[in-house]
DNA sequence: AAAAAAC
């Protein structure tokens, strides 16, 4: 089949080149801009209204990294890259991207109505999106499942829609609150799964550790003997309360579940003990303590095993909640409800862990793997508690919010909204997203007017902050999602300053909760508990820290000229399929390429502006595009419904990352698969990671046309 | 080292 966009990469060789052949900007206005030797004639008259049409006006892109192949490269210098989105209005910029706009044209005929009239309203408009975005929603998602019809029409319909991407632009902002809206969507589609997981995976991956042991045998022998001695303190200070979970497997599973706490624990723990040479293997484990070492303020210093003991962690089995229902917990009638509606008609086992604790108003770490009902885990009860001892203040013009729930990135904290608005409007309280990449006026608006609970992402909410716009003094209750990652260099130093601010206590004298989870809570974050939580309880879902038995882990290994064409063969399965790069100018590259090839791909990484951003991720939800090319933007917490394919194009950095990426997939009980690409160097790194997450595969020889990877490509 | 997160 030919490439549609063929004739982009002719022009492009017509271009004015770089000494070092790089084709160069057209634009005076462009880095890199090269006036083009009157003395040469233009090849091609034709090109520069074509470009004026479809990538005029682009945004700057910084010059190609050397790295990058120059085929690939001088496709991507086509298009806007690096810089564009940057900018936080996003609007205008739109026309550089070809991708998304050829896509998104179709679609978003209809949605633009709907668009409109929410957008100032996120708070408000819960309903009114509900309503509209499910229309559409179902609508698209009958467009995926005629993902033939989408094929056939793909590349030109594409092209075309290139033409009108301006008008999509301005609405791509708007936007954002529709797809905040997807909500539900959302919600109910990780319920599902979760579910599934929970109760059934599980157990699978306790019968599939039987072969990670095997596998960690040799490194994991050591850690087993702490096990032992911790297993033991574990019982003594929580009494195991309903879990047993070391009495009963204790042997193996305890060996595992506790293992995994024992790691993420030990961290600290080792850093004070014997312990802390172990660890280094498990990079990532490690490193936590030591950056909180780094930090200025005192490092993290465990006053004694007592405090450490707080960290062990409670587990749930799925089984002990069976029967309860939302209200047994101590969830209202109204938050039940919505629930409900929302999918969640009883609660999952890390929801029936932390609410009831979150409830009686203590600190909480809860550890389980985004979508097990996580959200609704700190959710729920948080608007319990805020309807509970609101009273007054509700509704009344500016009040302060009084409650804050952080994550790491946009998309997610997009994500927790949409499952978090609905929960808190059944009780007539206001929510409102507090993110960067999009115009202060509806956040500064929605914070005059007065809200509830602040749904974001560090850096915006510092930045209101400290603007005065926003005043966290009567935060009673913060929740860190991604905690552990919240705890990265970076994000770390925001985040204490972010909950500094919070109260420290509740009009009613009691103490402000604060509440943090993660799929992989671990020591990481025990500067951050030393310095805001008080004796917090901890829970986890057993079993869950296993990857779930329904994905199939694969590594390839494969020659470096050969990747990319390996990962075009990868993903030109029919399947749903998200591509990790490890950096923005790889993901985008790629997407690149795959549409070269006529594959339907698109990008999400921190390069884009948020409108893009918001928009491609839903081109992949709403199966427009088939293959979406991310960073680790969207590692943690972002679902997707059937994603079937994960392909790692780079080897995760570390263990946690390799089970936030792999976690795309494999919902819903469904089968998924992961298939990571490392070159030969690398197989050694791999496999470390490999075994910290508790995985096993086999590292097999690829090449482009080999059969593995056709059976791969096909599912 | 990169990515994310404010402008």
């Amino acid at each position: 089949m030919a490439p549609y966009d063929k004739g982009a990469r002719q022009r492009a060789d017509d271009r004015v080149r770089h000494a070092n052949g790089t084709p160069a900007a057209r634009s005076s206005k462009h880095r890199g801009y090269r006036a083009a030797d009157p003395s040469q004639p233009r090849q091609k008259q034709r090109w520069d209204a074509e470009e004026r049409r479809g990538r005029s006006a682009q945004g700057e892109r910084p010059a190609r990294p050397n790295w990058e192949p120059r085929d690939g490269g001088q496709r991507r210098d086509d298009r806007g890259g690096r810089g564009y989105d940057r900018d936080r209005g996003g609007r205008g910029f739109d026309r550089d991207d070809r991708a998304p706009r050829r896509f998104d044209r179709d679609d978003r005929a209809p949605r633009r109505d709907d668009d409109r009239a929410p957008r100032r309203d996120d708070d408000r408009g819960a309903r009114r999106f509900d309503r509209d975005d499910r229309p559409q929603r179902r609508s698209f998602d009958r467009d995926d499942r005629a993902p033939r019809r989408d094929d056939d029409r793909a590349p030109r319909r594409f092209d075309r829609a290139d033409r009108a991407p301006r008008r999509d632009d301005d609405r791509g902002a708007r936007r954002f609150d529709r797809d905040d809206r997807a909500p539900r969507r959302f919600d109910r589609d990780e319920r599902a799964p979760r579910r599934d997981d929970d109760r059934g995976a599980r157990r699978f991956d306790r019968d599939d550790r039987p072969q990670r042991r095997s596998f960690d045998r040799d490194d994991r022998a050591p850690r087993r003997f702490d096990r032992d001695d911790r297993a033991p303190r574990r019982d003594d200070d929580r009494g195991a309360r309903r879990f047993d979970r070391d009495d009963r497997a204790p042997r193996r599973d305890d060996d595992r579940g506790a293992r995994r706490f024992d790691r993420d624990d030990r961290p600290q723990r080792r850093s004070f003990d014997r312990d802390e040479r172990p660890q280094r293997r498990s990079f990532d484990d490690d490193r936590a303590p030591r950056r909180d070492r780094d930090d200025a303020r005192p490092a993290y210093v465990p006053a004694d095993d007592v405090k450490l003991e707080k960290l062990q962690a409670e587990a749930t089995v799925a089984a002990d909640v069976e029967g309860v229902t939302f209200a047994d917990l101590g969830i209202g009638g109204n938050i039940s409800r919505t629930l409900a509606e929302m999918g969640a008609t009883s609660p999952f086992p890390i929801q029936a862990a932390t609410i009831p604790d979150v409830l009686s108003g203590k600190d909480v770490l809860g550890r389980g793997r985004t979508g097990s009902g996580k959200t609704i885990a700190f959710g729920a009860p948080l608007v319990e508690k805020l309807m509970e001892h609101g009273g007054g203040t509700k509704r009344k013009m500016g009040r302060a919010p009084r409650a804050l729930i952080l994550a790491p990135t946009r998309e997610l904290a997009l994500q927790i909204d949409r499952t978090v608005q609905p929960i808190a409007r059944s009780v007539g309280l206001f929510t409102t997203q507090i993110y960067g990449g999009v115009p202060y006026g509806r956040q500064e608006g929605a914070l005059e007017r007065g809200v509830d609970i602040i749904v974001g992402t560090p850096g915006r909410v510092q930045d209101l902050m400290n603007k005065g716009k926003l005043d966290l003094s009567e935060v009673v209750v913060s929740v860190l999602d991604e905690a552990d990652h919240m705890c990265d260099l970076g994000f770390l130093e925001p985040v204490r300053e972010i909950l500094s601010a919070t109260a420290e206590v509740t009009p009613q004298g009691d103490r402000a909760q604060k509440l943090l989870f993660s799929a992989t809570l671990d020591a990481q974050v025990a500067s951050l508990v030393s310095e805001f939580l008080h004796e917090p309880s901890v829970h986890e879902v057993a079993g869950e820290d296993q990857a779930s038995s329904t994905i199939d882990h694969r590594v390839l290994v494969v020659e470096q000229r050969q990747k990319d064409q390996v990962l075009e063969e990868l993903v030109a399965g029919d399947g749903k399929t998200i591509v990790f790069a490890r950096t923005r100018a790889y993901a985008e590259r790629l997407a690149d390429q795959f549409e070269d090839a006529g594959i339907r791909a698109t990008s999400l990484h921190g390069d884009l502006n948020q409108s893009r951003r918001t928009r491609n991720l839903q081109l992949l939800t709403s199966g427009r595009v088939n293959v979406l090319v991310a960073t680790d933007v969207a590692a943690r917490g972002i679902h997707v419904d059937d994603v079937s394919l994960v392909v790692q194009a780079d080897a995760p950095d570390d263990y946690k990352a390799y089970l936030h990426r792999s976690g795309r997939t494999g919902r819903a009980g469904k089968e998924g698969t992961v298939v990571t690409l490392v070159p030969r160097g690398r197989r050694r790194k791999i496999e470390g990671i490999l075994e910290n997450a508790e995985i096993e595969a086999d590292l097999v020889d690829a090449a482009p046309g080999d059969g593995i990877v056709a059976e791969l490509a096909a599912r």
